[in-house]
DNA sequence: CGGCGTTTGCTAACGGTGTTCACTAAAGCG
DNA sequence: CGCTTTAGTGAACACCGTTAGCAAACGCCG
């Protein structure tokens, strides 16, 4: 990327950097969580754990730091979809948008669910703040297609008589901390985004996290239905997937 | 409970691997997940951890156990919050029980996340089997609260129009996976039933996982929204709370 | 080029983990 | 009482994160 005006010392540390970074991320697609150490990743480099810690305070930091970058590819992977869509055709970006997301996610289990799965005990001396900035910037993405819908008015904000002062008063803060809504957002439009989320998060969650698993082998499907009634309730025309294989995660060659 | 015909060797037994699991339970709440050791729990019975393969078939198998043992106190507190409510008045149970639902789970995050959360890469030899009944067992209070609402017929099943075949089709191995629906219940209420399902589940997940916390601190209010909605849509009827201090987990002891 | 500080990586060590094996001591039973 | 089953131990192996001290390499500057 950007290593230009960098020593030749600033270089190769960045590149063991991001060699350290890259295997613990390998060690965490092949071998869950768990299976992400200092000293096999030492070892897969041909040197012993202790010198790791010149390039990572600790176990907790790299997996912080290999989470942002997770973060960043989520991302880039739901923007590189919105982009393959042309530009004034809101609906089918949204429909790609998300569906990318979830693709994403069922393609990259591990990562989901250090990313948005249960956060450990957390000691406060941890330093997650860069973690948190990374998934503010991923939620970016779908705030200013969410705030194009809110231009284009393409939905009804929902009456105001079951909005509880608390409600209200959360979503409130919800729209000032995230960072976008910089011109004063409706606090029902906050409530309409975040119900929407609370579904797609919620299927997307149940089918990386294996529940169902028993009981329904395919969750695209149901996917695909939540993603149904969202989009219409947000005024967004639905249309299913364009071909490409039903669900199987496209094996092609 | 039913150590009637048990012999003094087996109550002893019973009572050990009682407690082994009690300990795992209280270290599993206060470290976290991988705060849970076989060597500590051994130290502090006051003996070596060697020993404990006399009970237990390894530190998977232990946790496994004691998540059957949280699925089914979550059903018991679900199905006490339920049974507090006089049996007539179905809109009431149901409200009381979704609410029991979350409370348990922000009231026990680890436990939650051990349970719902993302299941480690499970290697092949691990017999999960039996918390995966207790799962069924758990699931199978509410499908018995959804069937009433089905038979009095509250809400009009959705039109399949925008029902898949394969939906169609997943839905019908969920039915029949799950236990329960042993008449022949409709695809549509099944899909109405998981839709409800994922809602919860997610505004709950996002809830005890600790997303949004930076972002949003009561999520009470935000939960009470979708409940509010998703009742809405099963033709129940929705009550706020009943008082009772606003969200604070009522400290047991 | 030589010197010298900085950076890098090593070894050794401490304390922690799961798990296996061989063994003793106790408990139960005929 | 003797024999069998069982509970529990100690030692060992192979891992893990992390710290401290030290030696070698690197790169800069005179």
């Amino acid at each position: 990327m950007e290593q230009v005006g960098l020593s030749r010392r600033e270089r190769v540390r960045e590149a063991t950097l991001s060699e350290i970074k890259a295997i613990a991320r390998r060690h965490l697609v092949e071998h869950g969580p768990s299976g992400v150490s200092l000293r096999a990743i030492a070892r897969e480099m041909g040197m012993t754990a202790p010198g790791l810690y010149r390039y990572v305070s600790g176990i907790d930091a790299l997996l912080v730091a290999i989470t942002v970058e997770m973060f960043d590819e989520l991302g880039a992977a739901v923007a590189a979809a919105d982009a393959s869509v042309p530009d004034e055709d809101t609906d089918r970006r949204i429909r790609t948008s998300l569906r990318a997301f979830r693709t994403w996610a069922v393609g990259h289990r591990s990562e989901f669910a250090t990313m948005f799965g249960p956060r450990p005990h957390v000691d406060p001396n941890a330093d997650t703040a860069p973690a948190i900035e990374a998934a503010r910037r991923f939620a970016a993405t779908f705030y200013t297609l969410f705030d194009r819908l809110l231009a284009e008015r393409r939905f009804a904000l929902p009456d105001s008589s079951h909005l509880t002062p608390e409600l209200a008063r959360e979503l409130r803060s919800f729209a000032e901390n995230c960072g976008f809504s910089a011109p004063h957002i409706p606090v029902e439009a906050v409530m309409v985004l975040s119900s929407c989320w609370v579904r797609l998060y919620g299927v997307v969650c149940m089918e990386v996290f294996d529940q169902m698993s028993v009981v329904m082998d395919d969750m695209e499907p149901l996917f695909e239905s939540e993603l149904h009634t969202v989009l219409t309730g947000l005024g967004v025309r639905y249309e299913p997937p364009e071909s490409t294989a039903p669900t199987a995660v496209s094996a092609p060659d």
